[in-house]
RNA sequence: GCGCCCAUAGCUCAACCGGAUAGAGCAACGGCCUUCUAAGCCGUGGGUUGCAGGUUCGAGUCCUGCUGGGCGCGCCA
């Protein structure tokens, strides 16, 4: 509908064009919108506004004149001219009701395209280190993430979901220490017990399964405890794949899967390391200082220069993020986004810095990222603490058993990543309507329940009859929900062009709003075949767009409350 | 002190590359179940979009300066 009177403009700027009405040079972008206000129809354009300065005449004069020039089209039925010189366009009933055909013909596909052209897309996110379970900023990076990747998709990127991390440094060390420090019986409160240690009772659990001599799996490795209480390297080994597998499950409980699990300890091995450090140096953007080597990224935007290697000879994370980013890089990922957490956005102008200075073709800018706020967690109106390393805090398992997985991801997903998000847990564990991924669900089950409904009462839906009778949808608010269905491919895409999952979160809600007053206002089961089918197949087709869109948040779509 | 992000109804949040009278949900108030699930619908009240300027036909949206909040500013990650 809007491509076509997209197209209608077009051929109205050319004939104005060769009637000397407007420069023959003007091509503007004509930007067609779905009106807010059903007094100002289906779709308005602002091109009068637009071109009013360039022509040299009023905006409502070159509406008019534009208005005049349109081909006539069975798709309008009237257009009007308002405000200071937008044009209305009032949809036919026909042109509307199509979309109702079009969704029940292009199925789980409606609203997807091909305009990623399969296009590589590498999406990092999560990127937890194995020091214990995933907490909620990790399951809102997991949510948003993985939301952004099925938009990518949807729109016809070839997408690969990366999880990054580190199993070798400083804190994997204290996470050993802290096993070892429990496989002896010791406690926090005990002398011996490690500096900053994990403190988490996580930690017990797994000194217990290494006592036992478990195997456990993750799906990146696979290892047996040996029990030894005194051989830390084995001890670190067993730990690290046990939370690992335990981050597996809570992602996999979540609905999230990834990839590639990238260990930050192969660049160590591939030598990559090394090789960025020399290249570095080689790039002549290097100096030694007080022992360590450092990078100068204040070359490339940075705000300070940034140490790569200690003066105990060892690397900070820095370098080997540069590494790993310039391997993303070599990989062919002409387009890569980080998801991460906004407390780690100082990142960012420095990892980008650090690949400049490689002068190895990178784009300034590469990679994008998408940071997301913290997440702060309530229980009973008081603030639970975040501390990763005081060990108590809410993990995404408690939530995901608490709340359910559904409204865990809908409500992680459904706000802006760059707001600061408060997780009520006893607003979100209520199974009330104050949880909005419950209205949207009902509208899904409601479609469901009237078919039900219907094979009770021994009919079916008539697929050919329903399709050659959309034109008596003619209800305001069949109209407003028809409207609503058609502009779903377009929010997709946006989406997806924006990385805000968040819209269709608010596109359903609007949605499943629209669906709950036609619901209403309009009674499916009818004993006109013509007219009960027509409705049953705009039932239909918004049970399917919800179903997609709840498949881009990662969210179920049940067929019963 | 410097950098990034945010500020919209009592609360939680929307507002599609700047567009018409800023919208939903919750909370408040008043209606709607002998009729497809009332986890719903209809209606009422509620706003100087933090403040002050600027850009233009038009600003919640863009620019500048403030105020308030979050995060960051390690040879930690």
């Amino acid at each position: 509908m809007k491509e076509t009177i997209i197209a209608l403009l077009d051929e109205a700027l050319v004939t104005l064009k060769q009637q000397g009405v407007l420069p023959a040079d003007t091509s503007p972008t004509i930007k067609v919108d779905p009106t807010k206000d059903k007094a100002h129809g289906d779709y308005a354009t602002n091109l009068a506004l637009m071109l009013a300065k360039p022509a040299g005449k009023k905006p409502r004069d070159l509406a008019e004149a534009l208005v005049a020039a349109l081909p006539e089209s069975a798709a309008v039925s009237k257009t009007e001219i308002a405000g200071p010189g937008f044009i209305n366009f009032f949809a036919s009933t026909d042109a509307v009701a199509q979309v109702v055909a079009q969704v029940l013909e292009s199925g789980d596909a409606y609203g997807r395209s091909l305009a990623g052209q399969g296009q590589k897309v590498q999406v990092e996110f999560v990127s937890a280190n194995p020091t214990g379970p995933l907490h909620v900023g990790h399951g809102r990076g997991a949510a948003i993430g993985d939301s952004l990747c099925r938009l990518l998709e949807a729109v016809g990127h070839d997408v690969t979901r990366e999880f990054y991390y580190n199993d070798a440094g400083a804190q994997i060390s204290n996470l050993a220490l802290s096993v070892q420090a429990r496989v002896k019986g010791l406690g926090p409160e005990d002398a011996g017990w490690p500096e900053d240690g994990y403190r988490g009772d996580y930690i017990q659990d797994v000194a217990n399964s290494y006592l036992a001599g478990e195997t456990v799996h993750a799906d990146d490795r696979h290892v047996t405890a040996k029990g030894d209480p005194e051989d830390l390297d084995a001890i670190r080994e067993f730990a690290v794949a046990y939370l690992r597998r335990e981050q597996d499950l809570d992602l996999k409980a979540f609905g999230v899967e990834f990839d590639v699990y990238f260990l930050e300890s192969s660049l160590y091995e591939d030598g990559k390391v090394e090789a960025t450090v020399e290249r570095l140096i080689d790039q002549g953007h290097t100096y030694e200082e007080e022992g360590a080597l450092w990078l100068r990224t204040t070359d490339f935007g940075d705000d300070k220069d940034r140490v790569m290697r200690k003066k105990d000879g060892g690397y900070t994370y820095f370098l080997p993020d540069v590494a790993y980013h310039l391997d993303k890089w070599q990989r062919g990922f002409a387009r890569v986004i980080n998801e991460q957490g906004a407390d780690h956005h100082s990142t960012v102008t420095r990892v980008r810095a650090g690949l400049q200075a490689l002068d190895a073709g990178i784009p300034q800018g590469w990679p994008d990222y998408v940071l997301h706020q913290m997440v702060l967690v309530t229980r009973s109106g008081v603030e639970v603490k975040l501390s990763k390393r005081a060990g108590s805090y809410v993990t995404l398992r408690d939530l995901i058993d608490e709340v359910g997985r559904d409204a865990t991801r809908y409500f992680l997903a459904a706000r802006r990543a760059d707001s600061q998000l408060t997780f009520d847990i006893d607003l979100a564990r209520s199974q009330s309507n104050d949880n909005p991924v419950y209205y949207v669900q009902y509208a899904h089950a409601r479609v469901c329940s009237v078919l039900r409904r219907l094979e009770a009462e021994g009919l079916s839906f008539d697929h050919d009859l329903a399709l050659a009778n959309l034109a008596s949808l003619t209800e305001d608010q069949e109209k407003a929900l028809m409207n609503r269905l058609a502009r779903y491919p377009e929010v997709v895409a946006h989406a997806a062009a924006s990385r805000e999952p968040q819209q269709v979160a608010q596109y359903l809600q609007d949605l499943a709003a629209d669906f709950h007053t036609c619901y209403n206002a309009v009674k499916v089961m009818v004993e006109d075949d013509a007219l009960r089918n027509a409705r049953l197949a705009l039932g239909l087709a918004t049970r399917q767009v919800i179903r997609n869109g709840l498949d881009l948040l990662g969210v179920g779509a049940p067929e019963e409350m």
